[in-house]
DNA sequence: CAACTATGATTGATCGGCCT
DNA sequence: CAGGCCGATCAATCATAGTT
Protein backbone atom coordinates (compact mmCIF):
# COMPACT_ATOMS: atom_id res chain seq x y z
CA UNK A 1 0.00 0.00 0.00
CA UNK A 2 2.52 2.29 -1.04
CA UNK A 3 1.16 5.12 -2.24
CA UNK A 4 0.81 8.94 -2.73
CA UNK A 5 -2.70 9.93 -1.46
CA UNK A 6 -2.02 13.44 -3.10
CA UNK A 7 -1.69 13.87 -7.10
CA UNK A 8 -1.33 10.34 -7.65
CA UNK A 9 0.25 11.21 -11.47
CA UNK A 10 0.60 14.67 -11.73
CA UNK A 11 2.83 17.72 -9.97
CA UNK A 12 -0.28 19.23 -8.75
CA UNK A 13 -1.13 22.35 -10.86
CA UNK A 14 -2.19 24.88 -8.17
CA UNK A 15 -5.23 25.91 -9.88
CA UNK A 16 -6.63 29.10 -8.13
CA UNK A 17 -4.92 32.19 -6.48
CA UNK A 18 -4.82 29.96 -3.02
CA UNK A 19 -2.31 27.51 -2.87
CA UNK A 20 -2.14 24.34 -0.56
CA UNK A 21 0.05 24.50 2.46
CA UNK A 22 1.59 21.86 4.71
CA UNK A 23 -1.10 21.97 7.05
CA UNK A 24 -3.79 21.17 4.45
CA UNK A 25 -1.87 17.79 3.93
CA UNK A 26 -1.28 16.57 7.04
CA UNK A 27 -2.60 13.58 7.98
CA UNK A 28 -2.66 11.36 11.68
CA UNK A 29 -1.56 8.10 11.44
CA UNK A 30 -4.86 5.45 12.15
CA UNK A 31 -5.34 4.26 15.33
CA UNK A 32 -3.04 1.38 16.80
CA UNK A 33 -6.30 0.28 18.77
CA UNK A 34 -6.78 -2.42 16.71
CA UNK A 35 -6.06 -5.58 18.03
CA UNK A 36 -5.80 -8.54 15.37
CA UNK A 37 -6.29 -11.21 17.87
CA UNK A 38 -10.01 -10.70 19.03
CA UNK A 39 -11.96 -11.31 15.53
CA UNK A 40 -9.80 -14.45 14.23
CA UNK A 41 -7.99 -11.60 12.05
CA UNK A 42 -7.46 -8.43 10.69
CA UNK A 43 -10.19 -7.08 8.06
CA UNK A 44 -11.91 -4.46 10.56
CA UNK A 45 -9.02 -2.40 12.25
CA UNK A 46 -10.21 -0.90 14.68
CA UNK A 47 -9.78 2.20 12.25
CA UNK A 48 -11.79 4.72 14.37
CA UNK A 49 -12.09 6.00 17.60
CA UNK A 50 -13.85 3.38 20.09
CA UNK A 51 -16.47 4.79 22.19
CA UNK A 52 -16.77 4.04 25.31
CA UNK A 53 -19.69 2.48 27.18
CA UNK A 54 -21.71 4.54 29.97
CA UNK A 55 -20.24 2.08 32.59
CA UNK A 56 -16.69 2.43 31.33
CA UNK A 57 -17.04 6.37 31.82
CA UNK A 58 -18.84 5.72 34.85
CA UNK A 59 -15.61 3.64 36.40
CA UNK A 60 -13.17 5.78 34.70
CA UNK A 61 -14.93 9.09 36.25
CA UNK A 62 -15.28 7.30 39.86
CA UNK A 63 -11.19 6.42 39.44
CA UNK A 64 -10.16 10.07 38.24
CA UNK A 65 -12.04 11.60 41.47
CA UNK A 66 -10.22 9.15 43.49
CA UNK A 67 -6.69 9.57 41.87
CA UNK A 68 -6.27 12.33 39.33
CA UNK A 69 -3.14 10.08 38.16
CA UNK A 70 -2.63 6.78 37.71
CA UNK A 71 -0.08 4.13 38.68
CA UNK A 72 0.93 1.39 37.03
CA UNK A 73 -1.00 -1.48 38.99
CA UNK A 74 -4.42 0.88 38.86
CA UNK A 75 -3.84 1.03 35.17
CA UNK A 76 -3.75 -2.58 34.95
CA UNK A 77 -6.57 -3.48 37.16
CA UNK A 78 -9.20 -0.76 35.69
CA UNK A 79 -7.87 -1.50 31.86
CA UNK A 80 -8.89 -5.50 32.61
CA UNK A 81 -12.04 -4.34 34.84
CA UNK A 82 -12.93 -1.99 31.76
CA UNK A 83 -11.88 -4.49 29.00
CA UNK A 84 -9.67 -1.67 27.55
CA UNK A 85 -5.81 -1.33 26.67
CA UNK A 86 -3.68 -0.15 29.23
CA UNK A 87 -3.36 2.71 26.55
CA UNK A 88 -6.95 3.68 26.19
CA UNK A 89 -6.87 4.21 30.49
CA UNK A 90 -3.84 6.24 30.59
CA UNK A 91 -4.84 8.75 27.75
CA UNK A 92 -8.56 9.02 28.90
CA UNK A 93 -6.85 10.07 32.45
CA UNK A 94 -4.62 12.21 30.11
CA UNK A 95 -7.62 13.78 28.39
CA UNK A 96 -9.53 14.17 31.95
CA UNK A 97 -6.38 16.14 33.23
CA UNK A 98 -6.56 18.54 30.59
CA UNK A 99 -10.08 18.65 30.60
CA UNK A 100 -10.24 19.71 33.97
CA UNK A 101 -7.67 21.85 33.52
CA UNK A 102 -9.82 23.71 30.89
CA UNK A 103 -12.34 23.49 32.93
CA UNK A 104 -11.31 24.92 36.18
CA UNK A 105 -9.44 28.12 33.71
CA UNK A 106 -12.98 29.07 32.13
CA UNK A 107 -14.26 29.11 35.43
CA UNK A 108 -12.21 31.56 36.68
CA UNK A 109 -12.65 33.94 34.26
CA UNK A 110 -16.12 34.02 33.68
CA UNK A 111 -15.87 34.93 37.35
CA UNK A 112 -13.61 38.00 37.39
CA UNK A 113 -16.11 39.49 34.63
CA UNK A 114 -19.19 39.22 36.88
CA UNK A 115 -17.08 40.59 39.73
CA UNK A 116 -16.58 43.78 38.34
CA UNK A 117 -20.49 43.49 37.64
CA UNK A 118 -21.86 42.87 39.99
CA UNK B 1 -23.14 -2.91 21.65
CA UNK B 2 -26.37 -1.59 22.61
CA UNK B 3 -27.82 2.07 21.47
CA UNK B 4 -25.26 3.49 24.20
CA UNK B 5 -25.39 6.84 22.26
CA UNK B 6 -26.32 8.52 25.55
CA UNK B 7 -23.14 9.23 25.99
CA UNK B 8 -23.51 12.77 26.98
CA UNK B 9 -27.53 13.41 27.15
CA UNK B 10 -26.52 16.70 28.96
CA UNK B 11 -28.03 19.98 27.84
CA UNK B 12 -24.88 21.36 27.57
CA UNK B 13 -25.07 21.95 23.99
CA UNK B 14 -26.92 24.50 23.72
CA UNK B 15 -24.73 25.56 20.86
CA UNK B 16 -25.18 29.76 19.56
CA UNK B 17 -23.98 30.64 16.59
CA UNK B 18 -21.04 33.64 17.74
CA UNK B 19 -21.61 37.05 16.38
CA UNK B 20 -20.95 38.22 13.39
CA UNK B 21 -18.26 40.64 14.01
CA UNK B 22 -16.69 37.74 15.98
CA UNK B 23 -16.75 35.21 12.70
CA UNK B 24 -15.52 38.58 10.62
CA UNK B 25 -12.42 38.69 13.36
CA UNK B 26 -12.19 35.02 13.23
CA UNK B 27 -12.19 34.67 9.29
CA UNK B 28 -10.01 37.53 9.31
CA UNK B 29 -6.95 36.08 11.18
CA UNK B 30 -7.59 32.87 9.21
CA UNK B 31 -7.37 33.76 5.70
CA UNK B 32 -4.53 36.44 6.51
CA UNK B 33 -2.67 33.17 7.81
CA UNK B 34 -3.78 30.93 5.36
CA UNK B 35 -0.02 29.54 4.93
CA UNK B 36 -0.12 28.66 8.93
CA UNK B 37 -3.50 29.53 10.67
CA UNK B 38 -2.28 28.02 13.68
CA UNK B 39 -2.71 31.26 16.59
CA UNK B 40 -0.44 31.34 19.17
CA UNK B 41 -1.94 31.71 23.00
CA UNK B 42 -1.51 35.17 22.91
CA UNK B 43 -3.01 35.78 19.73
CA UNK B 44 -6.27 33.70 20.67
CA UNK B 45 -6.49 35.84 22.97
CA UNK B 46 -6.72 38.75 21.30
CA UNK B 47 -8.90 37.24 19.09
CA UNK B 48 -11.22 36.33 21.67
CA UNK B 49 -11.50 39.56 23.14
CA UNK B 50 -12.60 41.31 19.84
CA UNK B 51 -14.96 38.66 19.60
CA UNK B 52 -16.31 39.02 22.32
CA UNK B 53 -16.08 34.96 22.89
CA UNK B 54 -13.91 32.94 24.84
CA UNK B 55 -10.01 31.32 24.04
CA UNK B 56 -11.28 27.68 23.88
CA UNK B 57 -14.58 28.93 21.81
CA UNK B 58 -11.13 30.33 19.52
CA UNK B 59 -9.65 27.09 19.24
CA UNK B 60 -12.68 25.31 18.77
CA UNK B 61 -13.25 27.62 15.76
CA UNK B 62 -9.64 27.15 14.13
CA UNK B 63 -9.45 23.61 14.87
CA UNK B 64 -12.82 23.07 12.67
CA UNK B 65 -12.28 25.67 10.40
CA UNK B 66 -8.49 24.08 9.20
CA UNK B 67 -10.41 20.58 9.42
CA UNK B 68 -13.65 21.66 7.25
CA UNK B 69 -11.04 24.05 5.14
CA UNK B 70 -8.63 21.16 3.48
CA UNK B 71 -11.76 18.79 3.91
CA UNK B 72 -13.17 20.76 1.03
CA UNK B 73 -10.93 23.55 -0.21
CA UNK B 74 -13.28 24.21 -3.39
CA UNK B 75 -15.82 25.70 -0.77
CA UNK B 76 -14.03 27.72 1.03
CA UNK B 77 -12.51 29.48 -2.44
CA UNK B 78 -14.80 32.37 -2.60
CA UNK B 79 -14.79 33.17 1.17
CA UNK B 80 -10.89 33.20 0.91
CA UNK B 81 -11.02 35.82 -1.67
CA UNK B 82 -13.04 37.81 -0.17
CA UNK B 83 -11.19 38.02 2.68
CA UNK B 84 -7.71 38.03 0.75
CA UNK B 85 -9.55 41.23 -0.50
CA UNK B 86 -10.13 42.89 2.60
CA UNK B 87 -6.96 42.34 4.06
CA UNK B 88 -5.16 43.78 1.27
CA UNK B 89 -7.20 46.81 1.89
CA UNK B 90 -5.27 47.00 4.98
CA UNK B 91 -1.76 46.79 2.71
CA UNK B 92 -3.24 49.91 0.23
CA UNK B 93 -1.32 52.37 2.64
CA UNK B 94 1.56 52.30 1.45
CA UNK B 95 0.98 51.83 -2.37
CA UNK B 96 4.34 52.38 -3.23
CA UNK B 97 6.36 49.33 -2.33
CA UNK B 98 5.56 45.88 -2.29
CA UNK B 99 5.72 45.46 2.12
CA UNK B 100 5.31 41.82 2.91
CA UNK B 101 5.63 42.44 6.96
CA UNK B 102 2.03 41.76 7.89
CA UNK B 103 2.63 41.88 11.50
CA UNK B 104 2.29 45.48 12.90
CA UNK B 105 3.58 44.52 16.16
CA UNK B 106 6.68 42.02 16.33
CA UNK B 107 9.60 43.75 18.45
C1' DC C 1 -43.12 21.94 8.30
C1' DA C 2 -39.73 18.54 6.59
C1' DA C 3 -35.10 17.99 4.54
C1' DC C 4 -30.70 19.59 4.19
C1' DT C 5 -26.63 22.24 5.36
C1' DA C 6 -23.56 25.11 8.37
C1' DT C 7 -21.39 25.25 12.66
C1' DG C 8 -19.99 24.93 17.70
C1' DA C 9 -18.64 21.49 20.99
C1' DT C 10 -17.02 17.05 22.58
C1' DT C 11 -13.60 13.50 22.75
C1' DG C 12 -10.62 9.22 21.71
C1' DA C 13 -6.45 9.29 19.84
C1' DT C 14 -1.94 11.29 17.51
C1' DC C 15 2.23 14.43 17.30
C1' DG C 16 6.21 16.71 19.05
C1' DG C 17 8.64 18.21 23.04
C1' DC C 18 10.23 17.77 27.71
C1' DC C 19 11.25 15.29 31.81
C1' DT C 20 12.29 11.39 34.65
C1' DC D 1 16.58 4.55 25.60
C1' DA D 2 11.73 3.54 26.99
C1' DG D 3 7.63 5.53 29.14
C1' DG D 4 4.52 9.07 30.98
C1' DC D 5 2.71 13.71 30.87
C1' DC D 6 1.56 18.14 28.76
C1' DG D 7 -0.27 21.17 25.25
C1' DA D 8 -1.99 21.42 20.88
C1' DT D 9 -4.26 19.37 17.30
C1' DC D 10 -6.68 16.04 14.50
C1' DA D 11 -10.74 13.79 12.96
C1' DA D 12 -15.06 11.92 13.42
C1' DT D 13 -19.40 12.70 15.37
C1' DC D 14 -23.20 14.76 17.97
C1' DA D 15 -26.88 18.04 18.35
C1' DT D 16 -28.63 22.13 17.16
C1' DA D 17 -29.16 26.62 14.52
C1' DG D 18 -30.11 28.37 10.14
C1' DT D 19 -31.54 27.62 5.14
C1' DT D 20 -34.00 26.04 1.39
Amino acid sequence: EDKDPSCPSEPCPNASATQTFDWMKVKRNPPKTAKVSEYGLLGQPNTIRTNFTTKQLTELEKEFHFNKYLTRARRVEIAATLELNETQVKIWFQNRRMKQKKREKEGLAPAAASRSAK
Amino acid sequence: VMILRSRFLDARRKRRNFSKQATEVLNEYFYSHLSNPYPSEEAKEELAKKGGITVSQVSNWFGNKRIRYKKNMGKFQEEANIYAAKTAVDATNVVAQGNQANSPSTP
